[in-house]
DNA sequence: AGCACGCCGACT
DNA sequence: GTCGGCGTGCTC
């Protein structure tokens, strides 16, 4: 009899694959990339069918247990892809299969205690009952379903109940049962429709002796209608539930279900534009679009400057491709997938477009998988994790802002959506666009060398001017007094904005203007320091000073969220003495305040926005010219298009440049170039101050210049000096745990792996290092980084197998967490 | 990652 | 003997 195995990817941190016996009633059904629930453990797993076969060497094959698809949701295509990834950031297969398919569709089993029927008995037959073993069978008598799993019981009880709980299984006090977890449904609405072929009323009143005034209501809703809501019945037209049953049950009814697609609103409103494209913008829509038609792959970096219309030239090439029958998906960083991107894309493209982003509802983040699947889309726009859409004919991928680091997923699978946007294009014989004002010295260096094509964006596609950009150095700020203002500001105590800024501010107000200010910083003052000992108060659990936020009157550790009261007196020497220093977005909001009492003022920073439609609010508010002045963090920094804007003010633009990494400088060149691009976007021309402490870098003057090419030029010889990317990868081993010196001496095993491995005379290994924070939430971290010449190693793999060799040759100490991130952004 | 199993030590 | 805390090793 001939037998069907079935190689299963798992989503578990166990680098293999495992072999399944396809039972006998499967045999026809089970195909590459469906789902299936297999046994693992004592557990049932949802795993992805990646191979059949019908030998294999694995000894005692367990049986897949069913089927969770009738058809594959993983193509070839996508598996070749996570293949890539997973093998290219060393992450499980399974881990980046499950990219693909939304997390609440796969089923996993639980299992859950309950107590039985006759556990008051069983329990006074106890001989001795201790005190947790009353709270447990309380925590479930308390629950919702009387059924909880282990985990939840021990953090209501906040100890560890194993013996306990099996104890009570075996005296029949509590049973287990295994349960799965549920998926995310369907929405199925309910509708009722007439049965009687629409006799008249009167008939009706006859033959099924209908007479209150509901019922006839109801019955005269049914003909106009041919079918009607329930809720809407219930809601609109007060008809009870009791008059609807009635109709059930005499036949004059029916009420059947249709499926209905949960779709997120959209507050934002703008009018639609016909725009008409510029030289610039045909020349890129055309030689891009020629791409897609002969199914050419091809990445292009579309270097555009703030307000060139990148938008428009995407819109374009989605276009194009749909008329080729084929689909795009752009990416854009989360904080810029504002309403009104998705406003201008919805103006186009209607119901032809799926959008995803962080805040879905895990409903509409279903029905919006399945909607792009069955192909009901043929644009998807999302962040980083829209890369791994179901699109079946994938003619173009677009990156927007394709320098934005929020494209680097910080967890794993550590892969960055751009390259990877690259990869899927080439796998799909498709095209890429990566797009920015400000590329990445990678990007623009592959463009140079011809690995790209470079398509430029010199003029802004309204005719507007791009606006005139000063740099302040506060170390000189008093060099600008002798301006006359209405009010004696010399006798209110500000600190962070300088006269001239001010000045502006006021004169953009008095026209009725409006104004963005940048700080990227959250909170009040970034530290609190005694001035008898210098103590900075610090947070408990990292290594990191705590930022006061008045608005809650909190310390707060910005790594790991812990808040605790301020205290009057420092906690080392009682001394009375402190100062706060630094400024964050709370305390510019009250400084602005205080010189402009009149300003209609809002903040926007991660405390303040913290729903959707708060956010949409004041977005919706500012382009309407209601508020007058917008603080924030970077969050304000990108994407956004606001006509009244004329002013734009970087209040510190110090924040990220001093920090120990050696794209600091590149960072700040491109939040300030982005933010500066946010004013005068229409007719109105616009103006930028930027304030410093370090005019002398030479980024301030390439701002001022608007000269990315001549920024570039001087970064690029830096990289090449100091054999950073793009001359190199790097690839950073994170070593993390409790101990101070276990975390070191596994950092110096780990090291001295990498200098056993057969090419480490390839690699540039530097010696384990503390990095800037040393300690995050009680974890001491160890970094090793790993530099390759992309030279010596084009593709790579040195790097990757050095990274491997580790992997293979390390054993894991408990409590010790070890991260391999290939191509990091950070060091930090 | 879970989970079982088994060893050990503390406490009646 | 009872109870709870870990460390170890396995999962097709």
């Amino acid at each position: 009899l001939k037998k069907l195995f079935a190689n299963i990817a798992l989503d578990i941190p166990i680098d293999s694959i495992f072999t399944y016996e396809v039972p006998d009633y499967l045999f026809d059904y089970v195909s590459i990339g469906m789902r299936v629930l297999v046994p693992f453990g004592n557990r049932t797993l949802t795993g992805f069918v990646i191979g059949l076969t019908d030998s294999t060497e694995v000894q005692n094959t367990k049986q897949i247990k069913s089927c969770l698809d009738s058809e594959p949701v993983l193509t070839n295509e996508m598996i070749k892809f996570a293949k890539f990834i997973s093998d290219y950031y060393l992450s499980n297969l399974g881990e980046v299969l499950s990219l693909f398919i939304p997390k609440k569709l796969s089923v996993n089993s639980e299992i859950y205690f309950s107590l039985t029927d006759n556990y008051i008995v069983e329990l006074n037959n106890l001989s001795k009952a201790n005190e947790v073993i009353f709270d447990i069978v309380n925590v479930i008598l308390k629950s919702k379903d009387r059924r909880l799993t282990k985990k939840q019981i021990e953090n209501k009880l906040n100890q560890n109940i194993t013996y306990s709980l099996e104890l009570l299984v075996k005296k029949n006090i509590i049973q287990k049962e295994k349960l799965y977890t549920k998926t995310t449904q369907v929405l199925l609405v309910k509708y009722i429709r007439n049965k009687t072929k629409n006799l008249p009323l009167d008939d009706v009143k006859k033959e099924f002796g209908i007479k209150t005034l509901k019922q006839i209501e109801l019955y005269e809703l049914l003909i106009q209608n041919k079918e009607i809501e329930l809720t809407e019945l219930r809601k609109n037209f007060q008809i009870p539930d009791s008059t609807v049953k009635s109709f059930v049950n005499k036949g004059i009814a029916e009420i059947f279900e249709i499926k209905k697609e949960r779709r997120p609103d959209n507050l934002f409103e703008e009018e639609m534009k016909l725009l008409v494209l510029n030289d610039e913008q045909k020349n890129a829509v055309d030689k891009i679009s020629e791409s897609i038609r002969k199914n050419e792959f091809k990445t292009f970096l579309l270097f555009g400057v703030t307000g060139s219309g990148k938008t428009e030239v995407y819109i374009r090439l989605l276009e194009n491709a749909i008329k080729e029958n084929k689909q795009g998906i752009v990416l854009v960083p989360e904080i810029s997938l504002t309403p009104q991107l998705i406003k201008r894309f919805k103006n186009k493209f209607g119901d032809k477009i799926g959008v995803i982003h962080s805040k879905l509802s895990e409903g509409e983040r279903l029905d919006t998988y399945t909607g792009i699947r069955d192909g009901k889309y043929d644009i998807v726009v999302g962040p980083r994790s829209a890369l791994f859409s179901p699109l079946k004919n994938i003619g173009v991928i677009i990156v927007d802002e394709e320098h934005d680091h929020s494209y680097k997923q910080d967890n794993s699978p550590f892969y960055n959506a751009r390259d990877m946007a690259i990869i899927r294009s080439k796998i799909n014989n498709g095209v890429c666009v990566l797009g920015s004002a400000t590329p990445s010295v990678e990007s623009f260096f592959n463009a140079k060398s011809k690995r790209y094509e470079l398509l430029t964006l010199k003029k802004r596609a309204t005719k507007s001017a791009l606006p005139f950009v000063k740099v302040i150095d506060l170390k000189y700020k008093y060099a600008t007094d002798g301006y006359d203002f209405k009010e004696d500001i010399e006798k209110l105590k500000i600190k962070f904005l300088s006269k001239e800024l001010i000045y502006s501010i006021d004169r953009r107000l008095e026209n009725k203007e409006s104004i963005l200010l940048l700080q990227n910083r959250r909170g009040y003052h970034s530290y609190i320091e005694c001035v008898s000992c210098g103590l900075v108060e610090q947070c408990e659990r990292c290594n990191i000073s705590l930022t006061y936020h008045k608005h809650i009157d909190l310390l707060k550790c910005h790594l790991c969220g812990f808040t605790k009261k301020r205290n009057f007196n420092c906690s080392n020497c009682g001394s009375s003495k402190l100062i706060s220093s630094g400024a964050g977005t709370e305390k510019i909001e009250e400084e602005i305040l205080e010189i402009f009492p009149k300003a209609i003022i809002e903040r926007m920073d991660s405390d303040t926005m913290t729903s959707k439609s708060k956010y949409q609010k004041v977005l919706s508010d500012f382009y309407k010219a209601k508020i007058d002045i917008l603080v924030g963090t970077q969050i304000i920094s990108k994407g956004l298009d606001f006509p009244n804007v004329t002013l734009v003010g970087v209040v510190n633009s110090d924040i990220g440049l001093l920090l120990p990494d050696f794209r600091a400088a590149e960072k700040t060149f491109q939040l300030l170039t982005q933010v500066s691009g946010r004013s005068g976007r229409s007719d109105k021309p616009g103006e930028v101050i930027i304030q410093t402490k370090h005019s002398e870098y030479k980024l301030f003057s390439k701002v001022i210049e608007h000269d990315y090419d001549g920024f570039y030029d001087y970064e690029i010889k830096l990289r090449e000096m100091g054999e950073y990317p793009p001359y190199s990868r790097i690839g950073l081993i994170e070593i993390k745990t409790k101990d101070f010196n276990v975390c070191k001496e596994e950092a110096n095993k780990i090291y001295f792996i990498l200098k056993k491995f057969k090419y480490k005379d390839y690699l540039t290994i530097l010696t384990p290092s503390q990095p800037l924070f040393s300690k995050v939430k009680d974890q001491n971290r160890f970094h090793i980084i790993v530099k390759s010449l992309k030279s010596n190693d084009p593709s790579g793999k040195l790097l990757i197998d050095s990274f491997k060799f580790v992997k293979e040759n390390y054993t894991k100490q408990k409590d010790v967490k070890i991260i391999y991130d290939i191509d990091c952004m950070s060091f930090l």
